[in-house]
DNA sequence: ACAGGAACCTGATAGC
DNA sequence: TGCTATCAGGTTCCTG
């Protein structure tokens, strides 16, 4: 489910609470999460450490231990972190609790159950190929209009599939690229060595605007998404295609249309994106 | 290299 | 009301 904007909208809301916290103990009601390594040792590895930072990489977030180790959660499609105060409601959908020092919780919720977690050493990253082999992400320095272009010219799939491919870049989901495409006035099945160096240009700005303001926005709640505080954020009402098929576009009225592409659920709007 | 589909899961919703 | 089909902010693996 969530995207970079998501993603770093939980790392912010959650830094200042756990950042000095030490873990008390790990409950699992669901331990197959846990990817590496078993989840006894995971359990035992976390227990009494403490947290000295929380960043994120794309959308894996990193949860760094006093001991060098990282514990890495992929929150897929349904994952939820959030923290909890004593006496606060659990959410029907908790799958791993960490217990803090100070008597509150970090939550780790999850419906479809599709997310992951690890423990690692530092040396240890290469474990998640994802994580690993992630390209730079957008607003980043190392995302710059010269690597966006070049890597598009060698392209030959289509520009959804590329920007969707997190080793190109880094962080981008289903609905962050429909609004880009949709920005940038680009259809969805165009191969991506096609574009014109204009074309490059003005996706390569509605990537990072898009990205920007889902940040300012404090993401995007569609159904399942909530920020560490357990709040919605609001930038579905700042979306052009995405989740309205048949309504029509904001700039010629046209019905947008829903298709399948690269795999997944698309909107565009056949008139303005060529 | 790339496309398409399946798999991993559970739940919400639309349609009949 | 109730059953069925479809879809869902992701990633990986397999086949062609």
């Amino acid at each position: 489910m969530p995207e970079m904007p998501e993603v770093e909208t939980i790392r912010r809301t959650l830094i200042d609470k756990v950042s000095g916290r030490r873990i008390e103990e790990v409950e699992f009601l669901l331990s197959r999460l846990v990817k590496w390594p078993s989840a006894g040792e995971f359990q035992a590895v976390l227990t009494s450490k403490t947290i000295v930072n929380l960043t994120r990489r794309g959308k894996y977030l990193l949860f760094h231990l006093n001991d060098q180790h990282i514990m890495v959660v992929h929150l897929r499609m349904t994952g939820r972190l959030s923290y909890a105060l004593p006496g606060m409601e659990m959410d029907r959908f908790t799958r791993i609790i960490f217990k803090l020092d100070n008597g509150d919780r970090l939550i780790y919720a999850d419906t479809r159950t599709l997310g992951t977690l690890y423990l690692l050493a530092p040396d240890e990253l290469w474990r998640i190929s994802g994580l690993a082999n992630m390209g730079p992400e957008p607003l980043s320095e190392e995302f710059s209009l010269s690597y966006f272009t070049d890597m598009l010219k060698k392209r030959q799939g289509n520009i959804k599939a590329v920007l969707l491919n997190q080793k190109y870049i880094g962080g981008l989901g289903n609905i962050y690229v429909d609004e880009s495409m949709a920005i940038a006035g680009i259809h969805p099945e165009r191969i991506a060595s096609s574009l014109t160096n204009s074309e490059i240009e003005q996706l390569f700005y509605a990537i990072n605007k898009v990205i920007e303001d889902g940040i300012v926005h404090g993401g995007t709640t569609f159904r399942d998404y909530r920020d560490g505080s357990g709040r919605s954020g609001s930038h579905q009402h700042h979306l052009a295609v995405y989740g309205r098929k048949a309504a029509p576009c904001f700039t010629c009225g046209t019905p947008i249309v829903w298709k399948s592409v690269a795999g997944r659920g698309t909107h565009f709007c056949p008139d303005c994106q060529k």
